[in-house]
DNA sequence: GTGCTTGTTGGCCA
DNA sequence: GTGGCCAACAAGCA
């Protein structure tokens, strides 16, 4: 599920750990997520270590421990963070249990697409610091998008969005709702966007992870069950994108999904055509 | 049982 | 070497 704003809400929910010493770390060391980085040394390395920090980048999440020791997570598929009392029992897809005193930091990821990685050290892990500039950074200009978009100018644009080493956090639905935003048919190779259809693709990725970030990320969890529960306005396209029969908000026209760039893609034939 | 799923990677081929 | 496509990974849900 997660894309740019939810991996931030995320985020936020290991926030009470947040100056805590790590009393104990339980794993279920066989679990793939743990593929790169073996789970008893997450354990060895987190314990007796204080939480000092966290970030999020593109999909990604960082956390920082004294030492100073990073624990990088991606969430994959279906990953999610979540702060439960100190006692709470680890379930069967609770790959992660990082316990403090006033709290059980969770890292639950049924499918396991999802990823554990450590560094320790001073400086972050490479991986990090080689993520794209977030798009809503000032690096993340038109003339950078127009250029990215000349290289691939072959691939169906939404193919292209989902780039994360130019698109940092775009996933599928808001690849879709970008494109709707700015009257893009998904299927339209990269390299024939007009340079006016350029900039409406850059100010519409701006402008869809601000709100996305505004109206997904400091959700409290009580009221945001899983992701895909999150209250999101009609004006937008993702309220009608799974419904068999939806209708674009903007025309009234219906919508049509079908598979592009391997992915499931919703549009707006009325609004979005190829050009 | 079938057929989907908001992600990423490596292998194949042009 | 580069770009584009696809299967594979795994579990839950309708």
């Amino acid at each position: 599920m997660p894309e740019l704003a939810e991996v931030e809400f995320f985020r936020r929910q290991w926030n009470p750990g947040h100056g805590q010493r790590v009393l104990s770390v339980e794993t279920h060391p066989r679990a793939r997520v743990f593929r790169d980085t073996p789970a008893d040394a997450v354990a060895t390395a987190l314990t007796g270590r204080v939480f000092r920090e966290s970030q999020a980048g593109a999909k990604q999440l960082l956390f920082r421990f004294d030492g100073p020791v990073w624990l990088g997570l991606h969430l994959g598929m279906s990953g999610e963070l979540a702060a439960r009392s100190p006692d709470y029992p680890a379930g069967k897809h609770d790959h992660l249990v990082v316990r403090t005193k006033s709290a059980a930091l969770v890292f639950r990821d049924p499918r396991m697409f999802g990823r554990v990685q450590l560094q320790a050290g001073e400086t972050p892990p490479p991986w990090w610091t080689r993520l794209a500039p977030p798009i809503l950074s000032p690096a993340f200009t038109v003339e950078a998008v127009a250029e990215f978009l000349e290289r691939r100018q072959g691939a169906p644009i939404k193919a292209v969005l989902l780039m994360q080493e130019r698109f940092p956090g775009i996933g599928n639905w808001m690849a879709d709702e970008i494109l709707w935003r700015a009257a893009i048919h998904p299927q339209q190779p990269a390299g024939t966007l007009r340079p006016a259809a350029v900039r409406g693709l850059w100010r519409e990725c701006r402008r869809v992870c601000r709100l996305a970030l505004a109206t997904i990320a400091g959700r409290t969890e009580a009221d945001t069950p899983p992701s895909l529960n999150i209250r999101i306005p009609d004006a937008w396209l993702f309220n009608h994108r799974w419904r068999d029969g939806g209708r674009c908000p903007r025309t009234g026209r219906p919508l049509v999904r079908a598979e592009v760039g391997g992915r499931t893609t919703c549009w707006s034939p009325a609004r979005q055509k190829r050009r």
